[in-house]
DNA sequence: CTTTGCATACCAACTGGTTGGTATGTTTGC
DNA sequence: GCAAACATACCAACCAGTTGGTATGCAAAG
């Protein structure tokens, strides 16, 4: 029963969901092994610490949305500039249902841990610049058409269009709902769109 | 002597910094005594919970910041879009120094309690909003003078703008200090410049 | 004008429950 | 049979909140 550790994936899965929804100070240990279903000597046998688990949490936030984002369908269009906002689109899409569904678990880690935590801080920090890496490539293709090479870097933009969607999720939870989320993911698209689409 | 409470405001400015500084869950009612220099008689006699002093610290953020803005000088310009561009010059000109000196107490807040402490959230979405709400009107004439009236409301891109401003203030958290949050501002000007700059 | 009464502002010590973490088993797969 | 994967029982520290009290200001009664 207990081949691969089903525990250890379990208590990862928890906390993803937990903090996203109560932050990481206000998830207990003991929240998180009842949500998993298990005790705490499966928690401290797969984990050295709380702060240990966040670590493992963010890495493992990273590996999930990174295969969805990777088996995602706004890789198809063959113009690199189609991709982006096919991009925008899915990220769009995909602000429905309740909110800590929906929500990033680091961007809501770094806020608790910035200070406190570096480790933690630096998962989620790599959670965030690695995807946001996996934009660069179609950025810089959509620079290069435009010769907009001096006037940003691709990496700059990759990153802004993360600012946005975390900012995005923030006013989300201040309305309670995704509605005004999805107008500020439409006024990046628009940026974006400005920026690649006007004079070629 | 103790005419004004003085140990109130000395908690709440605590309560700014801290929970800034740490997150609101972290932030022990302890850490806000030692921190004001108060004992815990005096924290429970001002506020009823800690609860009860994250709403007060959100209006008191929200008066705090208020008078910032209202005599900072980017409302000098005669023309709206002017103003709105002096805006988030400001805005960029305030990212400099620790983060937590720079970073919004509403959004932090936010992420953690918007599930669970709905008092506390709508303190919070208030703070937000009310400050965007004081750029409509120089948004709605700026988008006037350029007949953009269809394409978007002036509270969409102003909540935008708060969007950009607190996902900055994240990537800032994940990177350690504020450049790449600077750059994100940057794009933001470079969209409204191209809303309201482009063709009139 | 001063004493009585009461409200505000604050303090030190305490409490009951919670928290992260540990020590010590027990079970399961190889 | 033995190591990894769990469970049970427990603890010391910590936490939000309480208790009972003191110091001070103020307003009206005498």
């Amino acid at each position: 029963m207990a081949r691969p550790p089903a525990a250890r994936i379990k208590l990862l899965d928890a906390a993803v969901a937990l903090i996203r929804a109560k932050g990481y100070a206000a998830t207990t240990v003991d929240d998180l092994c009842a949500a998993a279903g298990v005790t705490k000597g499966a928690f401290f046998h797969h984990f050295a610490s709380k702060d240990d688990l966040a670590v493992a949490a963010a890495k493992h936030w990273s590996e999930v949305t990174g295969a969805l984002f990777a088996s995602a369908p706004y890789h198809q269009p063959a113009d690199p500039v189609e991709r982006i906002l096919a991009y925008v689109d899915f990220r769009k899409e995909l602000l429905r249902g309740e909110i800590s569904e929906f929500t990033c678990l680091a961007g809501t880690m770094l806020q608790e841990v910035h200070a406190t935590h570096d480790n933690i801080r630096k998962a989620c920090a790599a959670s965030i610049t690695g995807h946001a890496a996996t934009l660069e490539a179609d950025i810089a293709a959509a620079m290069a058409q435009h010769g907009l090479e001096a006037t940003f870097t691709p990496r700059s933009l990759a990153l802004h269009t993360q600012a946005v969607l975390q900012g995005a999720f923030i006013l989300a939870k201040a309305e309670g709902g995704p509605a005004i989320a999805a107008e500020s993911v439409d006024h990046l698209k628009r940026y974006i769109t400005t920026l690649f689409k006007s004079e070629k």
